[in-house]
RNA sequence: GGGCAGCUAGCUCAGUUGGUUAGAGCACCUCGUUUACACCGAGGGGGUCAGAGGUUCGAAUCCUCUGCUGCCCACCA
């Protein structure tokens, strides 16, 4: 056969191979047969270019993919970009103000904001696309999706208008979270809570007034209705229900209404709390409480949606930021001498996580999905069916429930639904779904298109984005026009996604897919971890310590990166990610290059369909049993998603078992053509999904035409009894070797009780096995030059004697003896512990008087215990 | 305030229902290399598994407490 270069080159054949790829045909699983199975793309923001998150995802999703297609499935893999609203906006309007554009919605209007956003977002999604076919990643382009595409967009219009229908979505008044710079809403899980520092002043808002209360946002109490006690707070009970008027300099006396809240606490400050029902979602609820009660309370919005004092503040503050009104009402406080303390404290306030703004709450109307409401004819909230999605199963069905893995996040989850408010869904930004509804004077209208008649008016507001990711399962799969890809490949079968996204998207997914399709969005999903740099810091723009994926491709080739990144890191934990790492797979993929290289210069034709190689000698029954338990754990650790363990494995058996000590011994032995074919066929299938590029090249590299890509996943036979005996032999024989060259190397050791010993470890290879070309192997490797040379010296005259002794003190490594001696000792330790519980159990006082719990426990230990003692004693 | 995770070799991390002598990669030391591979080979040093109790024949693994580190949630005004 040809020679392969030294070293493998992988800027040579990536482009091309992957092209090859592509053109077969077999990313598309209509070419495919078998049963599907699918995994939707975590379309990344069409905001800028792929980072090495993405490229873990792309690794994680790609190798699952191509696993099971090996395995005979019809495999998909669908890609998609998201136009990620906020995101993209807020990303086209901060480089415009860069660029000296200071009010680019003034600027341009909506319509031609809206083309330059558009066009940002298309050119960044061409290069994010090729970024994921430089990863390799075997994605079905012909099902290409995009969350702002006509097709997702009607999908968009079909949902609303279905929850509008059944009252899921509504229009209200209420308090928002609004970002003064966006200009815009933003839901509750959009904000960054952030500490800072703070001034808490408690104050009384005038001199006859009863009680004192503490603030950090004094300002606002130019806009409080009510003070709010606990109905339990004996000092406070007599007030409750009475009405203060006070004159704080507000545009009007403030009516403070004294209420009870449970919510309040007795010991925290005063007790007291200035409720604000404008400008805090708490004392919002507060507010919608007292009106429920028919006890109202008045609801004064003081501050604006430019962040400034509105009229309602008072002659004095109108038109004033946040803080020159903060400022001007504790100098008002200090003056009429009610300010009563002033102190320093931390305080959590949300940031808008797009615009980085501190959130004002305000009330407005919005557009809201109601997640209490009981959904006609299912008699459920959509609280209940997130809820019941990971745990009793869609519908109390246990085949649609969806495994988490890892499974602390289940827990993560429902906490999170047990505290979900209502979700604000409607944004005051351009870019993104338009709100489906036309209004004309009172009338509301709302459906996929605009009412037919004059003077209907679209609602400005567009949707936010994460309404049209939370259809991504389905929309994509042809829903509602084409149900062909929906009934193979919906619920689909696997989903990764960072712990970051679980509430915005695994949340909104299930929520939108169990109530729209009556089914859940996917089977499984494996939750990673955030890569950070060797320090365990982010990977950031301002830290500087980013590293380009395509730079790493680049430099070290694309497998190189995908093994670095799947290698050492596990479900829901972050991980570091370093040069050295990277470094390390490309040294192992130029192994796996060498090796090949190697049996390509012992083979004369190369056969791809070997399925039982001949076995001749110990060394080849050792190195094929390796094989079959390799093959059965990698397939086992891939199911379960584990795939860094599954490398580990395989590296192990790769470099160590195979090219370290089987090639060496092949090396002597010889005649071992078939078997090293058989090998090598084997270990490129099982890398394949791990490194797909390296492999593929020297699959085609000895079988031309043919590609790996397709070929069937190898599966791992049986091992029968008297094979495991014949391995554990070849296992000693591995060990007094090692013991033999650790010896050699040890100057410490007296020259003539060293070669005793070495001369005594090849005795005992010889009573180990002496016709199966192991000794020939090893004596050519280490022993028989030293044996012949002892024999001729006079120190060799007692070597069978009291060179074995010697040597297994000095090497320490394989001494039968004494381990036989250690598993007797726990063997009789662990007979004494079953015996004594066999009697417990025997013992009809104790059968009688112990609870049956303490029974039951005690036989579960015996079972325990007794399997113990047969794996011990099967191995004495 | 509530919750979750992590603390295992110099570094980055594995360790799946408790079970042989706790592992890997990188780094380090010694030796080797005209041999498939220096992106290499052989050997070696290095860990009382954060600490203290407890359960158990047996604990890195289970329980309790403590100490750091990080994350998430939350209406402490």
């Amino acid at each position: 056969m040809k020679e392969l270069p030294k070293s493998y080159e992988p800027q040579k054949y990536e482009d091309a191979i992957y092209k090859r790829w592509e053109e077969s045909g077999f990313f598309n699983p209509d070419n495919l047969s078998g049963e599907p199975f699918s995994i939707l793309f975590p379309p990344p923001n069409v905001t800028g270019v792929l980072h090495l998150g993405h490229a873990l995802e792309n690794s994680l999703m790609d190798t699952m993919v191509r696993y099971q297609r090996m395995k005979g499935k019809k495999a998909l893999l669908l890609p998609g970009t998201d136009h990620a609203a906020v995101a993209t906006q807020a990303k086209v309007e901060k480089d415009l103000i860069k660029q000296g554009h200071l009010h680019p919605r003034e600027e341009y209007g909506r319509e031609k904001l809206l083309d330059i956003i558009r066009e940002f977002a298309e050119s960044s999604k061409a290069t994010i696309l090729n970024q994921i076919k430089k990863m390799g990643t075997s994605c079905d382009w012909s099902r290409l999706a995009y969350t702002f595409d006509d097709k997702r967009s009607l999908a968009v219009n079909i949902v609303f208008k279905k929850m509008y229908d059944h009252g899921l979505i509504y229009r209200g008044y209420r308090v928002v979270n609004w970002s003064v710079k966006g200009q815009s809403t933003c839901s509750d899980d959009e904000l960054v809570h952030i500490e800072r520092d703070a001034k808490m002043y408690t104050f009384k808002y005038s001199k006859d007034f009863p009680l004192v209360i503490s603030s950090t946002r004094p300002e606002t109490k130019l806009g409080d209705t009510a003070v709010a006690v606990n109905p339990k707070d004996e000092r406070y009970q007599k007030y409750i229900g009475q009405t203060f008027v006070v004159d704080v300099g507000a545009q009007k006396p403030l009516n403070i209404k004294i209420i009870a809240d449970d919510g309040v606490e007795v010991d925290f400050g005063t007790g007291a709390l200035g409720v604000t029902p404008a400008h805090s979602a708490v004392d919002y609820e507060m507010y919608t409480k007292q009106k429920a009660q028919g006890t109202p309370i008045d609801l004064i919005p003081v501050i604006g949606i430019d962040g400034k004092m509105l009229a309602a503040a008072g002659d004095k503050y109108v038109g004033l930021t946040v803080v020159e009104a903060r400022t001007k009402f504790v100098e008002w406080l200090k003056e009429n001498d009610l300010l009563i303390k002033e102190e320093d404290v931390k305080q959590n306030v949300g940031t808008s996580d797009r615009f980085g703004d501190v959130v004002e709450a305000l009330p407005l109307t919005q557009w809201f999905v109601d997640v209490n409401k009981i959904i006609p004819s299912k008699n459920k909230s959509l609280k209940d069916l997130m809820k019941e999605a990971v745990t009793v199963g869609h519908n109390g069905d246990t085949n649609q429930k969806i495994k988490i893995t890892p499974e602390r996040f289940e827990k993560v989850y429902l906490n999170w639904i047990g505290n979900l408010r209502d979700w604000c869904i409607s944004r005051q930004i351009w870019w993104g779904h338009r709100v489906p509804v036309w209004y004309k004077g009172e009338e509301i209208y709302c459906d996929l298109k605009a009412p037919e008649g004059e003077g209907w008016s679209q609602d400005e507001d567009t949707l936010d984005t994460w309404f049209s990711s939370g259809l991504w399962t389905f929309s994509t799969l042809g829903w509602p026009d084409d149900l062909k890809d929906m009934n193979a490949y919906h619920p689909t079968s696997w989903m990764q996604m960072g712990y970051e996204i679980i509430f915005f998207w695994m949340a909104r997914m299930i929520l939108m897919t169990t109530y729209t399709v009556d089914a859940i969005p996917f089977k499984e999903v494996y939750i990673h971890g955030m890569l950070r740099d060797e320090h365990g810091k982010k990977f950031s723009k301002s830290a500087n310590n980013g590293i380009d994926p395509l730079d790493a491709i680049k430099e070290y080739g694309c497998d190189a990166l995908r093994l670095s990144l799947l290698s050492g890191i596990s479900p829901g934990n972050d991980s570091a990610f370093y040069k050295e790492k990277i470094e390390g797979s490309r040294n192992f993929v130029n192994k796996l290059w060498n090796i090949s290289r190697y049996v390509f210069l012992q083979i004369e034709k190369a056969d791809k369909n070997i399925l039982k190689p001949q076995v001749k000698t110990l060394s080849d029954k050792w190195i094929l049993s390796k094989l079959e338990t390799v093959k059965a754990e990698t397939e086992k650790l891939l199911d379960r998603s584990d795939f860094s363990l599954a490398i580990e494995n395989l590296r192990t058996f790769t470099w160590t078992d195979f090219a370290d000590w089987y090639v060496e011994i092949a090396k002597v032995e010889g005649g071992k053509q078939e078997i090293l074919n058989y090998l090598l066929n084997t270990i490129l299938k099982l890398w394949h999904p791990f490194i797909p590029f390296v492999t593929e090249q020297i699959w085609q590299e000895i079988y031309e035409d043919e590609m790996l890509m397709i070929t069937k996943w190898p599966k791992a036979e049986e091992m029968s009894d008297d094979i495991s005996d014949d391995i554990s032999e070849f296992e000693i024989v591995k060990n007094i070797v090692t013991g033999i060259r650790t010896l050699r190397a040890d100057n410490k050791i007296e020259p003539a009780k060293k070669l005793d010993a070495m001369i005594s470890a090849g005795v005992r290879l010889k009573l180990i096995n002496d016709n199966s070309g192991i000794i020939k192997t090893l004596a050519r490797l280490e022993v028989l030059e030293i044996a012949e040379q002892a024999q001729k010296s006079k120190t060799a005259t007692s070597f069978v004697e009291g060179g074995v002794e010697v040597f297994v003190e000095l090497a320490g490594a394989i001494d039968l003896d004494k381990e036989k001696e250690r598993l007797q000792k726990e063997f009789e330790l662990l007979t004494e512990y079953v015996n004594g519980l066999e009697k417990k159990l025997a013992n009809e006082e104790f059968v009688k008087n112990a609870p049956p719990a303490v029974i039951e426990k005690e036989r579960q230990k015996l079972v325990q215990a007794a399997e113990k003692l047969d794996k011990i004693e099967s191995q004495l």
